[in-house]
DNA sequence: CCAAATTACTCAGTATACATCTCTTTATCG
DNA sequence: CGATAAAGAGATGTATACTGAGTAATTTGG
């Protein structure tokens, strides 16, 4: 079976090229795709703990706090026991941080009209409705420690601007 | 923009549930998904380049001496100074490699399945052709190193051809 | 109310992915 | 033919992503 039609190399294809797109569009900030996703998340849920915020960005909970780790040495992200249970470490963005999450907006819409740019445009709802089908549909997969532990989902996602 | 709409992040998790199905049900095996694209690969193009794979499958060129060093480690692999360009490194794969290649099949076409169940039937092709039409309109980006082949960018700054 | 299970986190290890710098080998040009 | 440009590969560093082990705090059960 070719390469070319298994879809498991076409999709990290995909994956490869969205986040060198991002990375160039977004170049001048220094933010990975991923660490957009979650500074965005604590704009929106200022003083979340790390396995909450996880389970929102989808990745794993050892991978927040190293990306944590990197945006507070930056400067962008404050972290601090949480007075409530002090087992966990909640998050905030700092001035800095919620400073960058504007600036980066258009950028970050650049990044995505590029990516999606190939798709004739009434294609494009379409193609991202497949997509969120195949990640609810295989949403036992996605997680493997948080979210797959009870196979719902989680219903937490509403807010954003 | 919420998280749950922007295709980056769509992208990012599929990618993410493809390897986890991939790993479980290949997990007697011990490859990755990447492995087993650069093994294929082997078996059809015997005595490749370093280079020249890393462009088939889609990895950098670092990449892939990683990826063969832990293949050849396990016995899968064996590479040598090619004849005619001592600079370059070729690739082959072991009697092992082979048949790890053969017996691996069935697993990955039932990964494969899996991983695109959630689609209704009829839809399964328009959107790998979708994939695929975005990974191809997009080439440009996808390889920063090796496909530059095409038109190479990144040291001179951003630049549209 | 204390022992046990659970939860949140950290640390160490593996794998992918890419950039950059350096070294060797090959190719080319004057 | 020798200087040099170009190409292949290695080493090093950063970032993502996950597993498994271990620690500390909290909850639960007897």
């Amino acid at each position: 079976m070719p390469l070319a039609s298994r879809p498991g190399y076409l999709i990290r294809r995909l994956h490869q090229i969205h986040s060198a797109i991002f990375l160039e569009e977004c170049q001048e900030f220094g933010i990975t795709p991923v660490q957009y996703g979650l500074i965005t998340t604590l704009l929106n849920n200022p003083g979340i703990d790390q396995v909450t915020l996880g389970g929102e960005v989808g990745i794993d909970r050892t991978n927040v706090a190293d990306v944590l780790n990197r945006l507070s040495e930056r400067g962008l992200v404050r972290r601090e026991r949480s007075q409530t249970d002090r087992r966990s470490m909640v998050a905030f963005l700092t001035k800095d941080g919620e400073a960058v999450v504007d600036k980066m907006y258009d950028s970050m819409r650049r990044a995505q009209d590029r990516f999606l740019a190939p798709l004739r445009p009434e294609f494009r709802a379409a193609f991202l409705a497949m997509v969120t089908e195949l990640i609810e549909g295989n949403s036992k997969y996605s997680l493997p420690d948080t979210a797959a532990a009870s196979g719902r989902r989680k219903s937490t996602a509403g807010q954003n601007e």
